[in-house]
DNA sequence: TCCGTTTGTCACTGTATGGTGACATAAATC
DNA sequence: GATTTATGTCACCATACAGTGACAAACGGA
């Protein structure tokens, strides 16, 4: 385990001492193992387990706990910026449909293959503390500034009530991901083979188009 | 604390002891926690403690937390019968439209009205351990068999998934009712006061009707 | 009345957690 | 080279948890 060779060793096999590459550590190790336990056993006992060096550190570098979550909300900051292409996708977007469309297939595709925002997803609806709160404000913020600025000057529809109906239409890509990951189904929808998916991502269409001919 | 005219006193107090009482007192207990304060936190030591007894007895009598667990899984299974109308709601329910809209409406209300549905929602997306497993299955099988009574005869539009449609409709629906809880607001529309409800159930009306015209 | 069973309580083990103070050692500064 | 600081480790505290064996008291039948 502590071997010379070992990627996440520290110091103990030899290494130099280096605060930036052990707080680095400590900050990757806390990414994956939200990613892949989620915010269950996620702690500073487990985190310095994986980062292979002492508790302490988690305190002394990040002030505990709250401090390194906010680490990994800095980190996810760009998340948005980093996985959905400036222009949309593609071009030949015509209509606002067209465009939230796009978006939504594309936000449910790069959710699917990211673990970490599924878990922070899962904790962000699981409970309010200010922790996951921040955490959250991070993400939504730079989702925001995202969607402006591909929208353009592309205006939605009148007589509807484009916020709402986006608000549902995100929760539900959000939810239908969040379950397939849990459960490999949903409301009797099995979600786990690519055609599953295909099939989910044509119903997401379907609703889109029905509010934004 | 522990005085006679204490609800949750036990035999300590000086009541008769009676199995049957004692097992309710503490699957009361159960689901108030689990509503209360979600599944976090949600174990022997706290059950007891609430029930104001000792946790041998949930050893004894459900066969640790599993079986508690299952308990509340069986007292949940007439969820949808207890607070959903049989005829859907009310009379001239003449289009599939009608049908769904009406159904996702009383659905996200009686959602919105209980804390215990809701936090065992978030732990169903949370987890996959055979626990919430049995614990969703009583639920959907419920509801399922529950759609299929008040559907009657009536069928879906051609040419389209009602399968994959409604999945993301109710999941629609039960992210946002879960976000509200948890966050007071999600994608930038408040989830608050019973203005912003009606807004998103305005939202959910030209949704279904978008697809079920 | 006596005795076995049921119901409830207590005490304990082992393990995990978050958090802190004391210490060793490497690195940088004088 | 000597001293100060930064970095990392360790041992320990109090607390909480799940789970178990032993015990006390109430109950019920003979």
């Amino acid at each position: 385990m502590n071997d010379v060779t070992e990627d996440a060793a520290g110091p103990a096999a030899g290494l130099p001492r280096d605060r930036n590459a052990t707080a680095a550590r400590i900050l990757k190790a806390a990414s994956e193992l939200l990613a892949e336990n989620g915010f269950q056993n996620f702690g500073v006992n487990a985190v310095a387990r994986r980062a292979g060096c002492d508790k302490q550190l988690i305190y002394r570098y990040f002030g505990g706990m709250d401090g390194l979550v906010d680490a990994i909300g800095v980190q996810l900051a760009g998340w948005v910026e980093e996985r959905m292409p400036e222009n949309g996708g593609s071009g030949f977007l015509l209509t606002y449909g067209d465009l939230v469309e796009r978006l939504l297939l594309l936000f449910m595709e790069a959710l699917r293959d990211d673990p970490l925002m599924k878990k922070i997803i899962v904790w962000e609806i699981s409970e309010n503390s200010p922790q996951v709160r921040r955490l959250s404000e991070a993400r939504s913020k730079s989702l925001a500034l995202w969607i402006d600025r591909v929208r353009g000057r592309m205006q939605p529809p009148k007589g509807v009530d484009p916020f709402a109906l986006n608000a549902l239409l995100i929760g539900a890509v959000q939810h239908i991901v969040l379950a397939g990951e849990a459960a490999k189904r949903f409301a009797g929808v099995e979600l786990e083979s690519a055609k599953d998916w295909d099939r989910i991502a044509q119903a997401v269409k379907r609703l889109v188009r029905g509010v934004y001919p």
